[in-house]
DNA sequence: CGTGCGGTTGATGATCATCAATTTTGGTGG
DNA sequence: CCACCAAAATTGATGATCATCAACCGCACG
């Protein structure tokens, strides 16, 4: 959609479908810096030249403002600087987590931590809670999840058929996930937010 | 000074010093995800408490407000939620640039990337510029280096020395650093944003 | 029926982590 | 001022992890 460089004289937010940031070495390595989802803000206020490649992952639709009457809109509405700020605050913070999973996770870490993110994005639009399972779609393929997770395409795959062997997960297609049991692939990720047991 | 999670009932701007951002596993392993210079800003408004680790690195002077004052002063001038917006958002950007680092560049490159960093950021306020030759302090141990660049610090230390042997950096002690010519260091650093000829 | 794309799997090798030993440095107290 | 100590840094040997190169499968689509 948007190549890193292009002028772009307006911001947006998205509606429907999946979109994502990436930055490149001029040789080619690619990593994906942010996930646009439904709600996401896209550009910024004060510059005029996308920082990033956006690509369209899905069919997309997105709701556009020229940047010129958005600035202005915003000087005279206090609250938009506020709720952006909120926003941007957010990103910022699932940024520095990304940062944590990028230069210390191991590679099945690095997968079990995607899948629980993804899962529970999902988890909160249909949740089919019959017990602990959980079932998804991975709206990525195995080379957008390298991207996003500093790996290879072939890492990628190799650890996911490794949870999926060691019953961490199951399969039905490619894209399909089902997760027998939530708490064993949090204790994958690392994260173990639940080893305190008295928070 | 601030361990994650803690109550946090002000925001602060850093006056002089340096401190550190970190993000911990519960194993110990270490990412930094942030660092604190002179005009940085510290905490969030709407928010309690402390998500990440910060530490002196140095010894360090801040400007401290209770956060509901600041909330409601906010709230009566909008401009501070602008600038705090355009604030953060050079901190997303260079959150962003840190992911790509990260997740797809070289140790060497790692390396050469934060010496560029702290070169640029020295520069602009000593810049003894005869030449192209450059000279700096790292602020940083090795290992906290190493945890900024998601690596040990053997490679960290391994990686100085070959630069060194390469004639790209010398040394005099162990953290002042002499940059004979910066092209060359960011050229090793790759993000070679003067690949680009024509721009 | 070929073709291209996404995905899997295997063999091999490079990079970086780990474990361990030493040296250097800066600070402190005798 | 020097000796000594702890922390920081360097260097080496070895091994694990992940990247790379390559072959192959299945499927959708013209």
């Amino acid at each position: 959609m948007i190549w890193s460089g292009d002028k772009m004289d307006f911001v947006a937010s998205v509606v429907s479908g999946i979109a994502t940031l990436t930055q490149t070495l001029e040789d080619g390595r690619t990593q994906m810096v942010g996930l646009l989802l439904p709600s996401d803000f896209v550009g910024r206020p004060g510059r005029d030249r996308a920082a990033y490649n956006i690509t369209a992952t899905t069919d997309i639709l997105m709701c556009c403002f020229r940047r010129k009457p958005f600035e202005e809109l915003m000087d005279r509405t206090p609250h938009i600087a506020q709720r952006l700020l909120q926003m941007t605050l957010d990103e910022l913070d699932a940024a520095r987590e990304w940062m944590l999973l990028l230069g210390r996770k191991t590679a099945r870490e690095k997968i079990a931590s995607l899948l629980s993110i993804v899962a529970r994005r999902d988890a909160s639009i249909r949740h089919r809670g019959n017990g602990n399972s959980l079932t998804f779609d991975l709206p990525l393929t195995r080379e957008a999840m390298a991207d996003y997770l500093g790996l290879t395409l072939e890492t990628v795959s190799r650890q996911i058929s490794a949870l999926k062997r060691d019953g961490v997960i199951e399969l039905t297609g490619k894209r399909h996930v089902i997760v027998p049991d939530m708490e064993r692939l949090l204790m994958e990720a690392g994260d173990d937010s639940d080893g305190g047991l008295l928070t």
